[in-house]
DNA sequence: GAATCGTGGTT
DNA sequence: TAACCAAGATT
């Protein structure tokens, strides 16, 4: 570590006791640690969603389950409606795989190397918590400290070539203590004043370190181009009977693995659905719902039947007064809008 | 290494 | 408003 390196660290970590967010899954800068089982469940949500979308997650998964031992008690499908809404459920299904191997060793695992072990905690992730919740000097490198570091030294290199650089430059200038407050730090720094669009120069702390600020510190960093989100279309099939609707279980890992949903024709990232129904019937369309995930879009067509036999495909009937509590992922919660609707 | 995997907020 | 983006992991 350079004097400047020492500098940056040291004036961020001054930065940080002064203005550290008030954040539910944290300790107050300079405090204890908090429960490691916090930290784990805190990052997890925390991975591609913004802190707002996490806090009413958080706070419902601590009040169901305060412990690591009780979410790894609880049911796959109860953990997996809870996180309905919050996105990417492959986070659900391992953090209901992680839990179990907590719970069988006794503890959460109190190393990068041995964290990293655990379904759903990848190098991001393994790196936080050990410095987090066990004061470990780790490099904890997500997309806050990417932004940061390459407007602190003018990368030029587009991501994702320049990680490697990057991490090379961020272990320079992660202290020998207070690892986590660093990281948080550099995370605070990125969300509130080194922003990806129109960044607060004046409010920096790190400006006079700073490479980017005399040429366009937004222009940085720079990113390969991404391509075309495609738009496929779709079915889903309301089947009602009496007050209640046939919900499924979708399997597997892929789109919304693991959810509960309405059954639908197949479609997929990679084509249309068939618009095939599940049985021969009166089926009627109730409207259509527009969904945008990462990498492509879904005109889905909601198609309506009543019925008084029980469809052929594995399900449930499910009433409809308590379809809230069904754990519906957004799109299917739309359909599902759609229809009650009219 | 590139694709896959959600959602809601911001600009 | 369409595009971009967020405390990434997995295959």
């Amino acid at each position: 570590m350079t004097a400047s390196d020492n500098a940056i660290s040291t004036e961020l970590l001054d930065w940080y006791d002064r203005h550290a967010r008030d954040l539910p899954w944290r300790a107050a800068p300079g405090q204890p640690a908090p429960d490691p089982y916090r930290v784990w469940l805190s990052e997890i949500m925390l991975q591609q969603t913004t802190v707002a979308a996490v806090k009413p997650y958080f706070a419902k998964f601590l009040h169901i389950w305060p412990t690591v031992e009780a979410l790894a008690a609880a049911p796959d499908d109860q953990i997996m409606a809870a996180w309905a809404g919050l996105g990417y459920y492959s986070r659900a299904r391992n953090l209901a795989k992680a839990a179990r191997v907590v719970a069988e060793l006794g503890a959460f695992p109190e190393t990068e190397a041995e964290l990293r072990k655990l379904p759903g905690v990848g190098d991001y992730t393994a790196a936080a918590i050990a410095a987090i919740a066990f004061g470990e000097r780790a490099v904890v490198v997500d997309a806050n400290v990417e932004r940061v570091v390459s407007r602190l030294f003018a990368i030029e290199e587009p991501l994702p070539k320049s990680r490697k650089v990057i991490r090379t430059h961020t272990d320079a200038i992660t202290p020998e203590c207070r690892a986590g407050d660093f990281a948080q730090a550099m995370m605070d720094l990125g969300s509130s004043v080194c922003t990806s669009r129109s960044p607060q120069c004046l409010l920096c702390p790190l400006s006079r370190h700073c490479e980017a600020r005399m040429a366009e510190p937004e222009h940085f960093p720079f990113k390969a181009p991404k391509k075309e989100k495609p738009i496929r279309a779709g079915q889903a099939y309301w089947i009602e009977r009496e007050q209640s609707v046939w919900l499924v279980t979708r399997e597997g890992t892929g789109m919304l693995g693991g959810m509960r949903a309405l059954p639908d024709d197949g479609w997929s990232a990679k084509g249309d659905g068939s618009s095939i129904p599940p049985f021969d019937g009166e089926w009627a369309e109730a409207g259509s719902v527009s969904h945008s995930f990462t990498h492509f879009s879904l005109d889905l067509s909601v198609m309506v039947t009543r019925t008084e036999q029980e469809p052929a495909i594995k399900g449930e009937w499910w009433p409809l007064d308590r379809l809230e509590q069904a754990g519906l992922p957004t799109l299917f919660a739309k359909a599902a809008r759609r229809v009650l609707a009219g």
